[in-house]
DNA sequence: CAGCAATGTGAACCCGGGTTAACCTATTCT
DNA sequence: AGAATAGGTTAACCCGGGTTCACATTGCTG
């Protein structure tokens, strides 16, 4: 129940779906997260929405825009995520890269849908978006770098993408362990685990 | 060209393989890389390995079985890498987390193929093997989760968990990101990371 | 040489699931 | 009220791609 409500809220966030459009949304997350998008068929999705069938497609113009709408708030979610953190310009690069790995660890242990999608299904979507979506996840991830390279002027681009690719991509295979964990738990653990991978000291050999 | 023998090896290690088999395996492997298993055609694949189309099928029963194939030799890669460096008896268990991680980390980044499949196709085969498959890494998982609470007893169960299931799974994102690091670099900072989260120690809050 | 197994080929098949069509019921607006 | 609009329903469509068919060709083997 928590995490529907969660992803509800996010859904909600943006006021500009409706009640029914919102359900869909809702109900295909869940279903692709459990059996993947192309298993997932139209049938599916409205019935689980209370709907059936066809009716869908008075809310979506078809199955790629729902996966589409998905991946696109997620993407969202962590650009916005990222950018409240990096507008404050008081703390120190050590600071908001300690936030910005709570925030990012607390929030996709909370909402475990939408990371999951995001990583596994942007295979679902007509190349364009996916290059579309990957060059901006890009940039998100390249706004890590350079807070890290701030932090640690000693490494090099390289060492600090690395670092930033894994410690972004860490947290998804905990996710689909599903893992007994509570979310306390596993987010405190996450966070550790990926602070430790930004300072971690490269001994060359 | 590294890469393709390298799987090239992987692949033939089994002797079960005609050579058409294996080109056809090969050819498979990198276009389910590239453009997805749902979106490579048995027309691609046979294309791709110098023949056309159904001939495939004089070679394999389906589609589905030669990802099942690829997937069930990556499966089989991790077990035995596993299972060759905890037989060493010799070792104390920092030593064997370290070889383990060491030999997990370089044998992902010199065959990324492989990897990246497992991760990321596991859907495309029927529920059954899905199931099958993923008990098999889980319990490889658990002889890693083994092996680390005999180095730092003072985990718990699931600490030791998250732990080792970060690390596995934080090397794909790497792979995936086709950062420009040559497989030396990546594969040195992967292994340093890895051990960072292995050994990081979580301060209750 | 006859025969048969192995391997290819292009054409045909076929079927599941996304999409579209045709139609029905509310509710709202003038 | 009458019409338009929103939202549902079931039945039908249809098409892409995995699979199967019918038919070469080759190479052994008896």
């Amino acid at each position: 129940m928590a995490k529907s409500d969660e992803l509800e809220s996010l859904i909600n966030q943006g006021r500009k779906h409706g009640v029914r459009k919102r359900a869909i949304l809702l109900a295909a997350a869940r279903l692709f997260v459990e059996r993947g998008y192309v298993d997932t068929g139209i049938d599916d999705i409205g019935a689980a929405a209370g709907i059936s069938g066809p009716a869908v497609y008075r809310h979506f113009p078809g199955k790629q825009a729902i996966l589409l709408a998905l991946v696109e708030l997620s993407v969202e979610r962590l650009r916005e995520g990222t950018q409240a953190i990096l507008a404050d310009r008081e703390r120190d690069p050590r600071e908001s890269l300690s936030a910005l790995v709570d925030w990012f660890a607390r929030s996709s242990v909370e909402n475990p849908d939408l990371n999951l999608i995001l990583q596994g299904e942007l295979l679902g979507l007509p190349v364009g978006d996916q290059r579309r979506l990957t060059r901006q996840i890009r940039q998100v991830r390249e706004e890590w770098v350079g807070l890290l390279l701030e932090a640690r002027p000693e490494l090099s681009d390289l060492a600090a993408r690395i670092a930033v690719t894994s410690v972004m991509g860490m947290v998804t295979p905990v996710l689909a362990a599903r893992l007994s964990g509570d979310v306390r738990t596993l987010s405190v653990h996450l966070k550790a685990q990926m602070l430790a991978v930004l300072h971690v000291r490269i001994e060359e050999g």
